[in-house]
DNA sequence: CCTGACGCCGAATAACTATGCAGCAGCACG
DNA sequence: CGTGCTGCTGCATAGTTATTCGGCGTCAGG
């Protein structure tokens, strides 16, 4: 329960700006979750969130942001075998994949919440892929050759 | 004034926790700095801290310690002098420039490293300026036309 | 000298967050 | 069973932070 809950508040936290934490029991209840706000502030301090000051919305630290385990393999197994070729623009890298592939391909990039990659939109064989900045473009694009080689 | 007790504020705080803003009004007192809780409010989050839910404690943020202090004035001036027109959709923002005006606006923006935004990309005379969210869009389209009127 | 615009600030207060306490499982042990 | 322990939770409230409102000083134009 406690555990399903808070790893659905990283998400939430992650994909949209949540500023309060009456805010995040609303969308908890979206959810079909029940918790207060005492609760709620209980799980923020576990999970290590931090309160940006500039918007108030929540975030999540360094330490956090490390994906599941189980969603590495998957996007590794996807990039092997649906990437065919990368290319970078500064923070942006474009991603083309065989007819059909970009769809999967994103779900699992997703998935993987990868720090560096700010978010991804995916066409039919193109994916849009948005990083924080260029160093973490090139990082992110050395990975994922090394994936598509290997 | 404001600005030297808000760098007295980054030195307290990178150097000792400090868990609350009366804390932090107690420290400044000490150093001969008198404000209250409502102006400190206000410091920290133009100086974008973060409190850690953790232990509570304030915290500089990367934006905070790697952007130099001319890069502010700079797109200041960059955007007073390029920018035409923003529109804003979700959490993008097109800018407009007149001809040849986009890169080094964007350039400009880049450098400065305001937290809101994510990434640039410019072409001759418009730029995609990728924010966290719209609320953080609107910000960064009032800040900058703000620049441009003045 | 007005006057208006602007930036900064404090007091009061609204909004938000943390926590002491008590209740309720679930579980181990006698 | 009964008892004690532990983890999780809500309620109430204490503690902390953000914002609204109004005042003050500065500066530019008339």
């Amino acid at each position: 329960m406690k555990r399903y809950r808070q790893s659905v508040i990283l998400e939430l936290v992650t994909h949209e700006p949540i500023c309060s934490q009456d805010d995040l029991s609303r969308r908890l209840r979206g959810r079909g979750f029940h918790a207060t706000q005492a609760t709620i502030s209980r799980d923020i301090k576990e999970l290590q969130l931090v309160k940006r000051a500039a918007d108030g919305a929540y975030e999540r630290t360094a330490s956090t942001t490390a994906g599941r385990p189980g969603a590495e393999a998957t996007v590794r197994r996807a990039v092997g075998e649906y990437l065919r070729r990368v290319d970078q623009v500064q923070q942006l890298l474009v991603l083309r994949t065989d007819p059909g592939g970009a769809q999967p391909l994103a779900l699992a990039i997703d998935r993987a919440e990868l720090p560096e990659v700010v978010g991804t939109v995916a066409g039919d064989d193109t994916i849009l892929l948005i990083t924080r900045h260029a160093r973490a473009g090139r990082e992110v694009t050395r990975l994922f050759e090394g994936w598509a080689r290997g």
